[in-house]
DNA sequence: TTGAAAGCGTTACCAT
DNA sequence: ATGGTAACGCTTTCAA
C-alpha cells in the first residue's frame, strides 16, 4: 500500500518558515528529516545528537550539526512537548494591582525572567483576574511545566487551586495554610521588628509605624499584616505602646496619619514608615510642622534602596529582595521540575542600610 | 498486524494528569479518544464539536460536551499546534531597563496581557538582552505566533530581525526607519509642542525644558529625543530661546538641571518638566529657591495622571497612554495574524490634564 | 451527519 | 554507532 497522498516534506504546506524556500518561491519550514536528508543519516540520529541521549561517532555529529546550521533548523516546541513530558515554559501568576504596586511587581517578574531564560526556560504571564480556572487551563492543556503566583494574600483563592495541580507550584508569600505548597518570602515580621529595635537600641522610647492604605489591610495583604504585627509585637516587648497608622498615599493622607499617631502619643520621636509611595509626603510634612529628620525625628523605611537613598536626608531603609525573592522562587520550580524535593517554606532575613535618618531622640 | 505493544489509552504512561486514575491509583491524562469512547463517538467527532469547523446534532454535540465537562478533558496545546498553524501564544519583548522605569513598562505589559487575554491568547516575556537571537527562536520554534516588541529605540538593533521575521510583528515605538513594520506610538512631539505652546499661550515669553537623565539621550531613547524635539520646535516657531537640560533624578539633579536653564534664560517663567522620578525634587527645588508654583512659576509636567494629581501643588500634565497603547498594538497584532493588513504607522495624540500648576506669568 | 485513517514533527524503543 | 518505525494527541481529508 503506497500512500496516496504526495510525501509531506516533498510539498510541506505553509507551515514555520526558515531558510528553505519551496518551487513556488514561499518560504517553508525546515524540519527534522530534512536536517537527516541533508547530512545523510536516519532521524533518529538527528534527534540523539540534538538530545544527547547516546553517544554518536564525532564525525557523524559535525556532518548533522552542519546540516542543522546550514538549514537553520529549529525543533517544532510543539511536537516536542507531546513526546518529552515538558514544554521549558513555566507560568507566572500575577495580581491585577493598583499603580502604586507596578514597580515593585515588575521587578519580581524581571527577577524570575532573568532566572528562567538563563536556564533556557520561557516564562509565560498569566493573572488572577482571569480566575483561577486560568491555572487549570495553562497545566492541563500541557502548556506549562510549572507555575508561580506572587502576591500571595493570607487567604488566597488560587492556593487549593495550585495544590490539587498535579503539577510543581512555588507561591512567592505565604498563605494562612500552605498545605505543603512550596513557597518563599520576605520575613516581614522580622523586618518591621527590626526598624522598631533598632529605634528602641537608639534610646527612642515613644514609636510609632505608618503603614500601607486602609484598603490593603482589608484585603489581608500579607505582607502588610505581617510588616505591621511584627513592629507591634516588638513595640510591646520593648514595652512601648502600641502606635500605629494605616496611610493614603498622598500628601493629605500623610498629614492625617502622622497627626493620628501623635494622636495617640503625643510624645513620639521615631517613626517607622511601610510605604514607598507616601514616603515622600511624610517626610514634607514633618518638616512642615517643625519635626526636621533627624534631630527632632527619627525615621526608618521599608522600601528599595534606591528610593530611600534620593530621599532629603537620606533615609535608613530595610528592602525588599525582590531580585532575589524571585530568582529563587524560580530556582525552586525548576528543582521540583526536575524531581528534586524542596523545602517548603524559605523566609529571607531582613538587613538594615543606615543611612543617617535615625539618630538618638531629642533630650 | 495486530499492534504488539498495549493501547496507548489503555496503560498511557504518565503524561498530563486530570480527573482519571489509572487502576494503579495514579492520575492520568484525559485525552480525546477518551471523550470520544465516553460520548460513543469517533474522535474526529471530538474533535469537530470542538472547532466547529462541521455541522454536528445536536444530540451528538450534547454526549460529546457532557463527556468533555465529566471527564474534564483539556486538548493538549502542543498537539494541537502541530497540525493548527498557530499557538494562540504571542510573545512580547521588553528591554532591561533602569528601575526608574519599571512602573511604565509594567503598564504596558498589563495592557497587553488584559487584552490578549480578552481573546483568549496567551502571553509570553521574552528580554531583549537574550540578543535578538530569542526572537528567532521563539518563532522558528513555532512557539509564538507573533511578537510585540516595546521600548524601540531609533536604531533598534531589533527591527532588522522583526521584519526578516515571517511572522506578524508590532512595535511599541518608532524606529528610524520602520522598513514597513506595524508600529504605534505616542505623538512624543506633539506633547512637547503641546506643553510649550500651552505655557506660550498663557503668555509665557521664556520656557525652559527639563528633561531625562544625560544617559536616556546617549542611547538614543526615542521618546526622549522626540519629546525634547518637538518642545524645541515649537519653542523656535514661537519666536523663544531654546532653553532645556537634562536631568538626573535625585535632588541634587534637579537644582542642578534648574540651575542650568536659569543660566540659559534668567528669566523664565515657565517649566515642562519630562521626568517622571525628578517631578517631586524640582517642585521641592523651586520652593527652596522662592519660585513657588504656579505664582511665580509655572508648571506642566509629561508623567502618569496619578502622579501629578499628587504632587503639591497638583500638577498640569500630559500623560502617556501606555493602557491604550499597549491595547492598540495588542489588536494590531491580533489582527495581523488572522491575515488582516493593517496601517504601518498610528501615532496617539496627546491630550493636556489642566490642574492648576501652570498660570500667566508673574508681571 | 458521522467514521476511518492518514498525517503533523519529534522521540524512543527495538533492531542491527 | 546507527537505522527503522511505532508512538505522542490532535486535525482533517476522504469516504460513506
Amino acid at each position: 500500500m503506497e500512500p496516496v497522498r504526495p510525501k509531506a516534506s516533498a510539498a510541506p504546506g505553509f507551515g514555520r518558515m526558515t531558510c528553505l524556500c519551496s518551487p513556488e518561491g514561499n518560504p517553508v519550514a525546515v524540519k527534522l528529516v530534512d536536517v537527516a536528508r541533508q547530512a545523510g543519516v536516519s532521524p533518529s540520529t538527528v534527534s540523539y545528537v540534538l538530545s544527547g541521549n547516546r553517544p554518536i561517532s564525532e564525525e557523524t555529529r559535525r556532518r548533522v550539526e552542519q546540516a542543522i546550521a546550514d538549514l537553520g533548523f529549529k525543533p517544532h516546541a510543539g511536537a516536542r512537548s507531546i513526546r518529552r513530558q515538558a514544554t521549558n515554559v513555566i507560568a507566572m501568576v500575577l495580581p491585577m494591582l493598583e499603580d502604586g504596586q507596578r514597580a515593585v511587581q515588575m521587578q519580581f517578574v524581571f527577577a524570575v525572567l532573568a532566572a528562567a531564560r538563563a536556564q533556557g526556560r520561557n516564562l509565560l504571564l498569566a493573572t488572577a483576574e482571569d480566575g483561577v480556572a486560568e491555572i487549570h487551563n495553562l497545566v492541563d492543556s500541557a502548556m506549562v511545566d510549572g507555575v508561580i503566583a506572587m502576591e500571595i494574600q493570607v487567604h488566597d483563592p488560587r492556593v487549593p487551586v495550585l495544590k490539587e495541580l498535579n503539577r510543581p507550584a512555588v507561591l512567592i508569600g505565604t498563605p494562612e495554610d500552605p498545605e505543603q505548597l512550596v513557597h518563599v518570602d520576605f520575613d516581614f515580621a522580622a523586618a518591621g521588628a527590626m526598624c522598631v529595635r533598632h529605634l528602641h537600641d537608639l534610646g527612642h522610647r515613644h514609636i510609632g509605624w505608618l503603614g500601607q492604605s486602609a484598603d490593603t489591610y482589608a484585603r489581608e495583604a500579607g505582607y502588610a499584616l505581617r510588616a505591621r504585627d511584627g513592629a507591634l509585637s516588638a513595640m510591646a516587648e520593648c514595652g512601648l505602646p502600641r502606635v500605629w497608622s494605616p496611610m493614603t498615599a498622598t500628601p493629605a493622607g500623610a498629614a492625617e496619619a502622622i497627626e493620628d499617631v501623635f494622636g495617640q502619643d503625643p510624645e513620639l520621636t521615631g517613626l517607622v514608615v511601610y510605604n514607598e509611595q507616601a514616603l515622600p509626603f511624610v517626610l514634607s510634612r514633618l518638616r512642615e510642622i517643625g519635626r526636621e529628620v533627624p534631630g527632632r525625628m527619627s525615621i526608618l523605611a521599608i522600601c528599595p534602596d534606591d528610593l530611600a537613598e534620593h530621599m532629603v536626608p537620606a533615609v535608613s531603609d530595610v528592602a525588599l529582595p525582590a531580585d532575589e525573592l524571585g530568582r529563587l522562587a524560580f530556582e525552586r520550580l525548576a528543582a521540583l521540575i526536575d524531581g528534586r524535593a524542596q523545602p517548603v517554606s524559605t523566609l529571607l532575613e531582613p538587613r538594615l542600610n543606615r543611612r543617617g535618618s535615625a539618630g538618638p531622640p531629642p533630650r
